[in-house]
DNA sequence: TTCACTGCAAATGCTTTGCAGCGCC
DNA sequence: GGCGCTGCAAAGCATTTGCAGTGAA
């Protein structure tokens, strides 16, 4: 899973950094966010889509994804990939630091904490005397209930 | 810019407990097998296609992507996404794994071995009953000259 | 009123699949 | 010779994009 140590544009308030457009608040937008609120983990785009409309909301498929890919251009979530290769997002929590070990199966995740590679990545970097460090660590498997059902 | 440890068939001890189908031995499996050998790095199946046409040898790309997909399931290549989200190849070889350590400025790449993480993924996936674990790390900063550029 | 945001549908581009002929075993 | 492997072209899918109408500021 894809965990951004944010080491850098961790900031909580918002930075007068820039602000390339004016972001309108729109229904799609509120409840695209509302949605991934409700969700806490990577849910693709088409997923995010299908729930909205479960809940009754109307917002176009390609709309959840100009709308995904904004919010993650603006570090608003968190976006890796899944075993298919589909996009998927979680909103950021800067705080619950820790990365995902995923079933390639079904789907299944863990959430994992990895001190050490934190550390490893932070030394690492700074061996190299690289700034800004930001990294990701995904581990991907078969979780138990799948292996047995492969072997 | 992904790199992975593919890690997988480490401890495991997963045998190739199958055989389901002969494999036949044909020109165009001999040829991707032999680019792939040729290549050190990651590759998408369109990317090995490609260069297969470059080296002036015939291979449909329907059936570059069967190979490939079939030497994945045999274990014999590692798969994984690249950034776009195409899954991308390379021959198992245990030995050249290493991660990226990557300047998100200039692109500058510093190639850097994870022992500490390579264990630790393993550990961790085992710890959680997860089997055929691959695990995917990135380091992603500025490097020296980018960070004195900027401050 | 203005112009970013939406929805719709067509367009992309990667990947898969149906089918008939070919060639490895 | 049988049957798996190929090539070709037609799908299949997730994602993107053009365009005109809509609504937030």
């Amino acid at each position: 899973m894809s965990e951004s140590a944010a080491s850098s544009g961790a900031g909580q308030g918002e930075q007068p950094r820039e602000q390339p457009r004016e972001q309108r608040v729109t229904k799609q937008r509120l409840a695209v966010s509302a949605a991934l609120d409700r969700l806490d983990d990577f849910v693709s785009t088409q997923d995010l889509h299908r729930q909205l409309q479960t809940d009754g909301v109307s917002v176009s498929l390609a709309t959840a994804y100009r709308i995904l890919q904004s919010m993650a251009d603006e570090g608003l979530v968190d976006v890796l990939r899944n075993a298919d290769g589909e996009a998927v997002y979680r909103r950021c929590s800067v705080t619950a630091h820790h990365h995902h070990l995923l079933c390639r199966n079904c789907g299944k995740t863990v959430e994992v904490e990895a001190p050490a590679v934190e550390n490893w990545a932070a030394r690492t970097a700074r061996a190299h005397g690289f700034t800004a460090v930001q990294h990701t660590v995904e581990i991907f498997g078969l979780c138990p209930e799948c292996s047995r059902q492969e072997a």
